[in-house]
This record gives structure tokens, C-alpha cells and sequence, in this order.
DNA sequence: TATTAGTTAACAATTATTGTTAAAAGTTAA
DNA sequence: TTAACTTTTAACAATAATTGTTAACTAATA
């Protein structure tokens, strides 16, 4: 999780320059850890820079995950989600209702695949994935008949 | 996992003609570990179906899925993959390379949410995704610069 | 055999995402 | 400050997976 001014050194030494898109970007995604689609981002980043166009966020959230700096997710919520911690190893916990995507920080010791029984499968990573349903989204059950995931509506 | 016979049962009672779309994409799907796509089984339905309709299939596999007699699972590899194993619980080991969907089995007894710091958030299921190269790609690897899933090309 | 459900074809639509192009604007090195 | 070079933007088109739609046709069942 890098610092804006850390940024603005890597878009320089990768030979970028350092725009206000790119540093708008980086600086709604840095700490946050509400997984927040390219829609998202975007709307909140026109509040900053209202001519930005989703083509450019699109566009950032590709650079910053070539470059290390986040990652994508699919968790099957319709959109890709985006997450700036890249460092620290953790899983998520996502809301089948509202589509809502929590960190789970635990160390699962024991999630590694078997030595045996891969027929040659290598394996690089595991990640664990808790779908359930969020406080908010208990809490309005029955209320509305909603299904559709809020997080996601445009 | 239901026998066709089974299946034809069912169908019946909850009111559904037996087809014999209904039974292809069924006899297909019943026992197959590959995780298919919807187009994937088209494909193959076709050589004994000839004239079945891709829009049958998918109407099928959700009707499959409403009947919970199979599980679409969402994987990251573009397509939604089928698996008609929803009795066995398991997870799976995805190839990055060829999207190739291998099942399982094995019992991660740690792997439980924990009970506290989820802030209310009432988990239900925990899916485990092994992602690395299969054995296959291994062997490929640097012999074609294919990073294009195999396994989805249509 | 009559009724009803299911299938097909042939499209349109949707959502998320990427491609394209040209013009305009911005960044940086000199 | 200027010139060169990148980026961004707008305005679309395109893609892939999936669902919606309609009408004609076909097949299953009572
Ligand atoms: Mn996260
Ligand atoms: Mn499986
Ligand atoms: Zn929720
Ligand atoms: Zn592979």
C-alpha cells in the first residue's frame, strides 16, 4: 500500500507521467478496503475530476495491477472488484445480497493442497472465499424484496 | 448426482416435460468432473441433438440449477463452469493457463470463519480456489505463447 | 387427438470491459 | 518556454456471456 508520493515515483521511474487521473485513482483505492468496482471508482473520482471518463479508470486500474499495486477480483458480483493490498495475505467475505466484500484477516494453516493426488497440477495459490449475508442485509431481511446486489447498481 | 432414470422422475414431478434436450444436457452433465460451459455441452449436445439451440442449453442448466441438481460456478475464467457434484462438498484447482477445473477432495477442518470481528456478517459457505498450472500447460509451457484459456475458446 | 409446454430461429438487449480514432490537453525534458 | 511526447477525452464500436422476446413449429402428455 503505497503512498501517493510513493506512486508518483513509480509512474516516473516506469517512464509515466504523472497525471491527476492516474494520482485520483491510486489516491480513492489507497486504504481502502471497501473492493470498490471501476464504476465506483469512477463516480467517486468525477466528484474530484469531473471530466474523468470510465475509459481512463479502466485504463489506471489495469496499469496499477500490471504494476503491482492492486489486484483484481472476481468474486462473482458482476464486476471486477479492486483491492490495494496486495501485501498482506488475506480472504473475503462476500455478501450474496448486497454484494458487499469484507477482508477476512486469519491464517488458515491448513489450506494446502495435497501433495498427491493432483496428477501434476501445480499449485500457486489458495484463496478462501466466505459468501453469506452482511449486518445490513440481515438486518433489512423481508423488508424489501431486493436481490439485486446495491453495490453494484450504476 | 441422478441417474437420467432419476432425472425423468423429477422432471415429472415438478411438472416439466421430459425432453430429450432436457435428458442430453442432463446424461452430459451427470458424473462429467469437467466443469463445463454452457457452450462447451452445446457443443456437444449438438452431435447427438443436432438442432437443440444454445438458448435451450442455458435454459436447461438453470432450470438444473433451480432443481439444485447442479452448481454454476463462477471460476474467473470468463464462462460460468457447470458441476453437477453438489452433493460431495469440495473445492476446486483452476489452471490460469487453460482454465481447466479440476475437483478436490479434501477435508480443511480450519477453515471456518471466525466468530468474532465480522462485525455481524453471518457466513454460510466457504469455497476454497486452488489456482496454479495444470499438467498440461506445464509441459506446453513456453512452447506457444498462449495465455488464452483453452478451455474457453469458442 | 387436443391441449399445453417446450424448442427453435432470429434477433435484440444487457453488462462489463476493451478497442479505436481523432482532437484536445497536459507533462516533461531540453 | 517550447517542443516532443503522452494522456485523456469523447464518441463510438466491438466483444463475450447471458438473458429477453416473439412467433412458428414440434413434441409430450392426458
Ligand atoms: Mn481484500
Ligand atoms: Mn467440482
Ligand atoms: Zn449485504
Ligand atoms: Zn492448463
Amino acid at each position: 500500500m503505497k503512498t501517493a508520493v510513493e506512486l508518483t515515483q513509480l509512474f516516473r521511474n516506469t517512464g509515466r507521467k504523472v497525471t491527476a487521473q492516474r494520482l485520483c485513482v491510486w489516491r480513492l483505492l489507497e486504504g481502502n478496503t471497501s473492493h470498490p468496482s471501476a464504476e465506483v471508482l469512477f463516480e467517486e473520482a468525477r466528484r474530484e475530476l469531473e471530466t474523468i471518463s470510465l475509459r481512463t479508470v479502466y485504463q489506471v486500474l489495469r496499469e496499477l495491477e500490471e504494476l503491482g499495486e492492486c489486484m483484481s477480483l472476481d468474486l462473482g458480483t458482476g464486476a471486477s472488484r479492486f483491492d490495494p493490498n496486495v501485501d498482506a495475505a488475506h480472504h473475503h467475505l462476500v455478501c450474496t445480497s448486497c454484494g458487499k466484500v469484507r477482508d477476512l484477516y486469519a491464517d488458515f494453516p491448513s489450506v494446502e493442497a495435497p501433495k498427491t493426488g493432483l496428477d501434476g497440477f501445480q499449485v500457486g495459490s489458495a484463496e478462501i472465499v466466505f459468501r453469506g449475508t452482511c449486518a445490513e442485509c440481515k438486518s433489512n431481511a423481508g423488508l424489501n424484496g431486493s436481490t439485486r446486489p446495491k453495490a453494484l447498481v450504476s
